[in-house]
DNA sequence: TTCTTTATACGAAATTGGTCGTATATTCGG
DNA sequence: CCGAATATACGACCAATTTCGTATAAAGAA
């Protein structure tokens, strides 16, 4: 499997990532609509992106058709905590709880939310 | 007060900037010799960097000297926060529990870490 | 004093990320 | 069939970041 890349996506490669995350399969007219949804940006742009997403394998593409179906080549959880712990290297001195911290407060997570993230401490207690 | 610029410093910056944090005060000489620890760097760039922050409001200096004195003049917290936030809307969909839970997720925390964060998550129920 | 070291300032090259225009090919509507 | 719409490819530009060389001044050692 392996998926090992360990690319740092930039910002903008991120945002398509997101979306093929969150779509499955995309055409680069799907993933630039759904970025021009929240930002003015001109198509070629969001092709251009793909195209190199493309050759630095962030990204699949299956050009049989003329058309191009793109997917994310890169998993989304390994993603986040790679650069999560790039974050927590650089900016919260290696403690991945004084991120934590630092995120939970000013969350407005939902009740919902926290008795999940407390479930989860209570598992991590017992090991 | 205020220290409301929310500029988002580069990688580099932060480096400069983490120095400093720990330093309170510092010279370029010293600056560039923590960041030579970890990277091959040549002097003038750190000036450099540290001559552009300065211009950025990033950092202050004291130049009544010939060897100027260097501290941070933005609050490492807030800048913490900042940037969280971006990666928040950027990584994980707006969603800061979702965040929490990745960065849990493979935490050596110790139990009296565990302890904290649950103690602040209670006190975020109860509001 | 004179040579060496150590500072800062500054200009400019190299890199990277993001932007888009334009060329070209394919498809579709009529 | 023909023109409009839509697709990819590709080159070029711009701005921000990072890099460093060189000039110059001050301090220190001999």
């Amino acid at each position: 499997m392996s998926n090992n890349k360990l690319i740092k996506p930039t910002e903008s490669e991120l945002e398509i990532l997101q979306i093929l995350w969150s779509k499955g399969l995309a055409t680069v007219r799907e993933v630039h609509e759904g970025l021009a949804a929240s930002k003015d940006v001109g198509y070629t742009t969001t092709l251009k992106l793909m195209q190199i997403m493309n050759e630095k394998g962030l990204v699949k593409r299956d050009d049989s058709m003329r058309t191009h179906v793109y997917q994310a080549a890169v998993n989304k959880e390994r993603t986040q905590k790679h650069l999560l712990n790039k974050m927590i290297d650089s900016l919260f001195g290696g403690s991945p709880t004084q991120l934590v911290i630092q995120a939970l407060g000013e969350t407005k997570a939902s009740p919902e939310e926290i008795e999940k993230i407390q479930a989860l401490l209570n598992d991590l207690k017992k090991q």
